[in-house]
DNA sequence: GATGAATGAGTATTCATTCAT
DNA sequence: TATGAATGAATACTCATTCAT
């Protein structure tokens, strides 16, 4: 303390405690969910003191809702990317998915918080809600053209069946890994399964057309 | 104590005290996860005292493990009786489909407590990756005739997809109910995600045959 | 339990459970002293449920006493032997040593035990007084001609004397082993502790006669 | 709180709390050692917090140890002294006697606390056996010139010796007291103590001389 | 004799949070 | 902006002991 040299660099200081802070956050809340991060934790993941963490956020729950929106400001950004364009439904669904996998990838732990999130039913859950609304509207404005407006084949129970295969091979990864041949989070795994996905989307969307044909040829 | 009836025989003696604390944890673990459970809690569903839990669990790992198990031979129950009979590869399949949503139906919660050990890499994980290659292995008896041994249409992809899609639904369902018309958990709602799901199986099957047409008739 | 066959030889019970468990609770204290060891420990190391560690015992201070009562029946019985017969003082002296310490080396953790309930001022602090008193007492008679009824040369203050030079070998005994060339607990090296105790106590009457002719001689 | 008076500052804020602890621990330990001692006790006797103990030291056997520290930084010092500066064996000899019967007599339940951390062979093991070693090799270098190197009548024989019968006298002295003519713990008492446990080093060394003598006269 | 179940008070330790500096 | 010290309430878990059977 007194004894540590007064030219010591003041290591998170430096770039920002704030911001230090909140990576860590980041990294500890994806790793082991909200219930089983302490504030001690963040501290130290952080190099900080406890009393810093309370400095910078009012509480454990306000720090984690500011992890929570810093994701779902990349998730917006990255699906809006996704979706501008011209195509054909096809084309601005499949770019729209690969958007999606690409955030989903690139923010693997997103998911599990925002799953415990809507459990604990916190006060993030408006804001998750809006994201989803949102979410499912573009999925409604993609396959308009394709989808009854209600019924098992509208527009959000496809929305929730791809968003749950997407999610769910990285829910499962870390227990696949070892009664797999590969790691299921290295590049071609992942390039497989992305392909995967591709091929079902494409598949389902085939069908709909066909359905969308027996309708119109009359049953 | 004293307000308790003297007459009122203590619940938890007359029946089963590790039955009554066995369901009260099932029930808070469903609702809250493992992490934001504590001993006090169940001991006070169960109307138990706290030091009970610990005389008939080990402890509360011990606990959470005897729940899961609880759930697994159960789901295993679920879907041998889905699996066995004869049929079609598409009969089968939505038998043990159905099979597997009815589980999941009726054990809400179970897929979050497992998602949260996968996470946990808990000491029942273990017990998890074992049941998931039961699964798995029955997705690839059933899909076996159609479905390549490796790449992006391998069975291991199917099954994380068909999960993802029908877990999934639960896993949102408390946060669409408040922007959706109607109760995503009630009979009707759930009963049209049914055919949403057996519909897109369907159509991953015609896929598939499509593909192995495509296949066989000169690539 | 119900499972476990009618013909299941009753373990601890045929050889008299009161005494198996005063054995168990004999090496436990031995081991880790009264403070360190539970109702539990006692009961699983004797095989027995610990509801009947408490039907044989009312307490676990109760059983403490009684483990202290049995090891000094034994102390008592070694000592009087020792004690018996003719002989020269020093011959006496030596006999009695012998005894004494013939008993601590059968009984290591007597002296542990000892200490713990002088420091704990319990109920058996009586019972250890009159014993003290005991021994203080065929010191006296042991050396009565040579020493003088008071001041620093008087029959207590040898008898804590060897009394400690006798015990404290072994209280250090498990922490000396490790920086030792050989097992202070092993019997060459006990025998050569022996020769050296039977050396001292031979030099020290050289002197108390030494002192005792200075005495008698002037100055 | 509201019955401590409303201007006195509270006792640990105002002078070192970790040294207060320190000290009631010092304390507690000492009269009734390690296992008897709670951390609500510490906190009790510190008049400080439960969770301030745990914030000053990481748990109880961490506090158990920088007691033991503490100790054997005196002890190291007051023999050091002891054995400093010149003189004849007898001379050197009886100055570190001195010192260590003086350093005893301050801490009088240190000699309880080591004891039971033999016994325990907790992790301040290492530290004792480090002591140990050195007040060996003290003893050694006192008295190399009169002592064969090994056999009973060997340097470690005799620290063990004196040592013993140092730390026996206080170890029994709650006793005594109860069925002696004065107080073993008062100034007189402990003088007289001091003045035979210098007669016999003194005589010992006597007979380790005779002892030589004869050796060097024909065997 | 023997035991399974039960309990209230205890254990060490961690928690999020506050606050004076 | 930052922090060391402090705390009350919580955590999981163990205790000696009781008692109905």
């Amino acid at each position: 303390m007194a004894t540590r040299g007064r030219t010591a660099k003041p290591k998170a200081r430096s770039a920002g405690a704030r911001d230090t802070i909140l990576a860590a956050a980041r990294e500890l809340f994806g790793e082991r969910g909200f219930a089983d991060v302490s504030a001690r934790d963040v501290a130290r993941r952080a190099d900080v003191t406890k009393a810093l963490v309370f400095y910078h956020f009012e509480s454990m729950e306000d720090l984690f809702a500011a992890v929570l929106d810093d994701y779902y400001d990349a998730q917006s950004k990255a699906l809006e990317a996704g979706f501008e364009g011209e195509g054909t439904v096809r084309e601005r669904l499949s770019r729209l998915l690969d958007g999606y996998i690409r955030f989903i990838d690139e923010h693997r732990f997103f998911p599990r918080l925002v799953q415990q999130e809507v459990r604990r039913g916190g006060p993030a859950a408006t804001r998750i809600r809006k994201n989803v609304r949102a979410l499912l509207d573009w999925t409604e404005r993609a396959l308009g053209d394709v989808l009854p407006p209600s019924g098992p084949l509208s527009a959000r129970h496809f929305y929730l069946t791809i968003a749950g295969m997407v999610i769910h091979y990285y829910t499962y990864a870390p227990i696949l890994g070892q009664a797999w041949d590969r790691d299921p989070l290295g590049a071609p795994a992942r390039e497989e399964r992305r392909q995967h996905l591709l091929w079902v989307v494409s598949t389902i969307l085939d069908g709909l057309e066909a359905e969308a044909g027996r309708q119109r040829g009359g049953r």
